[in-house]
DNA sequence: GTGAAAAACGAGCGCTCGCTCGATTTTTAT
DNA sequence: ATAAAAATCGAGCGAGCGCTCGTTTTTCAC
């Protein structure tokens, strides 16, 4: 599929993502008409991650928000009750559009080998779509409440799950080799992690998602479908 | 070479490291005697980073600082002039550790496979026995002034260049197939900052830097040495 | 056009921050 | 023992923060 194919798949606009927000929390947010509240919703989120990942959230006053926003200090209080609800706003809307994809678009693949592919390739996709929130989210994980925090660390280990559920799979039908699948699960989200924590760096050199997701892909599948069993000693290792 | 055979051989302690901060600048620290000097440095240094890696460094109040290293504010201010002068000096002090570590570690090492080996060993070593630094100066890269922040995304492509450089070199003598060296390197990087950015999934799972150290040896190996040039279609891409 | 409801406004409050500096304690030399 | 030098102390300053709320502007049914 490629990143095209996947933009127009998904459809998550912010528009979309702030009007199922807005229905699930009306009685928190002060503005009553739903199409106010949204377009304010989608104009506040995007200043705060824009604002947040040039200077990290902390640093981030309501008073730089309210410039780029547009939006009154008043103004904005309508929409949250305090500066970490809307750290937690933020949070919880990307994880619900995280779940969301995954399941919709891993269902009814079956072969280990090709959801492994697929997997890598719809988180690829989706934190490309999602930028700013993916970094957002890994940045600022820090600064969350206890709660938030676990649920920050849950989500770690559920999309880690994902990965780890391929390989066992793929292994059991042996179609991978017997390596550590926690171990190797990791490594996949840390090369995952690295196309949206560095982006500016893929981006001027060139490399666009696919081309990522293609050396990804290899890089995993070379490991996975290594022929070898050598051990160290024979690798000539010292 | 083991964990802790490296630990003793690189034996950088914080004294030594703050002892020769000190010396390099004396006129700016306002405390005359070096020993005094040394284990206050040290002191506040520990305290910044143990503060900083639980709150991250804007939310760390120099009040916070105080406490946790046993000085009065006047006399944190004996040692920098102002917080952002602290960060610096934490930043300064990594960069140097780093670079004299790894050339001294890969010096004499001819043979691409083996150097390869030898520079995750030694870049996951290091981050091991820094490991609080390390996370530091990843997370706190972008609260830095412009010139500082230039150096740290210097750094990150420096540390690149020499994964890059060893994978031209096996190539070039056929012993690693054609990928592209920058994006292999850039994985490579992002496997070694997983180590220390996710320590405490690791540790959790009673994982050791030796044998982190060896998934990710041969998970590279196993991409560069792959025998096959096989093509997407060939692999039953979709 | 009018008035009431909805939304936005922004000066100002209380508080905490980074930082200072005169007072105090500790160290050192004699 | 003493006094000068060195180091430490911490209350207090102004700035800027998150947040509030009485006021003003906008919206809209009639």
């Amino acid at each position: 599929m490629t990143f095209d194919a996947f933009k127009g798949l998904v459809n998550i606009s912010n528009e979309d993502i702030w009007r199922d927000f807005y229905r699930q929390n009306k009685d928190k947010i002060k503005v009553k008409k739903e199409d106010v509240a949204v377009r304010n919703l989608v104009k506040i989120s995007s200043a705060a991650l824009s604002i947040s990942n040039r200077k990290g959230f902390p640093l981030m006053t309501l008073r730089d928000l309210s410039v780029e926003s547009g939006l009154s200090m008043g103004a904005l209080y309508s929409y949250f009750s305090s500066k970490d609800e809307l750290l937690d706003m933020i949070q919880q809307q990307r994880m619900a559009a995280i779940i969301k994809v995954f399941s919709t678009h891993l269902s009814g693949i079956d072969n280990p080998a090709q959801r492994l592919r697929s997997a890598i390739q719809i988180h690829l996709y989706l934190s490309e779509v999602m930028q700013p929130w993916f970094y957002f989210s890994y940045m600022e994980a820090k600064n969350l409440g206890k709660d938030d925090r676990k649920k920050a660390i849950e989500a770690e280990i559920l999309t880690e799950g994902i990965f780890v559920d391929i390989i066992e799979q793929g292994q059991k039908k042996s179609l991978f080799r017997n390596v550590d699948p926690k171990t190797t699960a990791a490594i996949i989200k840390a090369m995952l992690q690295d196309w949206y924590l560095k982006r500016w760096k893929y981006e001027s050199r060139n490399v666009s998602v696919e081309e990522y997701s293609k050396v990804v892909i290899d890089f995993v599948e070379s490991y996975l479908m290594a022929r070898s069993n050598q051990t160290q000693e024979e690798k000539g290792w010292t």
